[in-house]
DNA sequence: TTATCTGCAAAGCCTTTGCGCAGAT
DNA sequence: ATCTGCGCAAAGGCTTTGCAGATAA
């Protein structure tokens, strides 16, 4: 609580019960909720939130960097009409997406395996950084 | 196009003129676009072409395999307290996110490092799979 | 006290759906 | 000839926004 106290205050942002609370649901959860998820969870404690106010304080926190949305790097849909494995390179700064061939990763290898229970059935890389244009343009600055 | 109309037989799709330049459209970009994407694109040789007919072109193509979304597996925003780094197993089945600790993976390494210009910042890993309430229930069956 | 935040309701995407006509088999 | 697919417009989700009252600093 008084870390997140500490948090907010070192981010310019008012430490309200609604963030606290909402704070407190992203963190104990193990199941990356969606924003409909924080709602549902955040309602119990606190029945009057507004929906509106999850969004906002989720845009809030991700921009500060309190929370990550999990893999937003290419924000709609993407289609790929290549069928055979293989993984992809992401531009962080223009969201294209590039094929990167399978052989030109090294086989992903989990050390100590899966915990019980869990099947694996593929793997995918994602590589995020810069594409040529971009790191160009980036230096440029 | 033989090809085409060979691979629509086969899955019990008219080949109509519609459905071919999507999927040209498709076969020949290489950025992943996205459905806007596709409609912009298909609108240069087809003007009169309706966005719904792309949206449901593209559905019917993901359903029978000639197209693959990318990364669709958690369909909606999924948010991460969890700022280290670390990679996710998720369920193709429920959709689940587990994370998995950054030390339980191998390095991921390029064998022959990214095409020139490309700079990498980092790469993150997914393994999809069934998770042990999904397997069990899947065997069940 | 002043600036920021919340809740409400309305608006904005993106995507899907229903239906009648057109086109493929 | 029959069945499937297309285009249109309308509806459906999810997410964002504007504003007035409420709350933190």
């Amino acid at each position: 609580m008084d870390l997140f106290r500490t948090r907010c205050a070192s981010r310019g942002l008012a430490c309200t019960h609604q963030r606290w609370v909402i704070y407190r649901a992203l963190m104990n959860s193990v199941e990356h909720p969606s924003p409909e998820g924080v709602y549902e969870q955040v309602r119990r404690e606190m029945p009057s939130i507004s929906l509106a106010t999850v969004y906002k304080t989720i845009k809030t926190f991700v921009e500060v960097g309190l929370v990550r949305e999990v893999s937003p790097e290419h924000a709609t849909v993407r289609l790929d009409a290549n069928l055979e494995p293989h993984h992809h390179f992401i531009c962080l700064r223009c969201k294209a997406i590039y094929d990167l061939r399978e052989e030109d990763i090294e086989p992903v290898t989990l050390r100590r395996g899966l915990p019980n229970g869990f099947r694996a059935e593929r793997t995918t890389v994602e590589v995020l950084g810069l594409c040529p244009k971009c790191s160009r343009e980036e230096q440029a600055n």
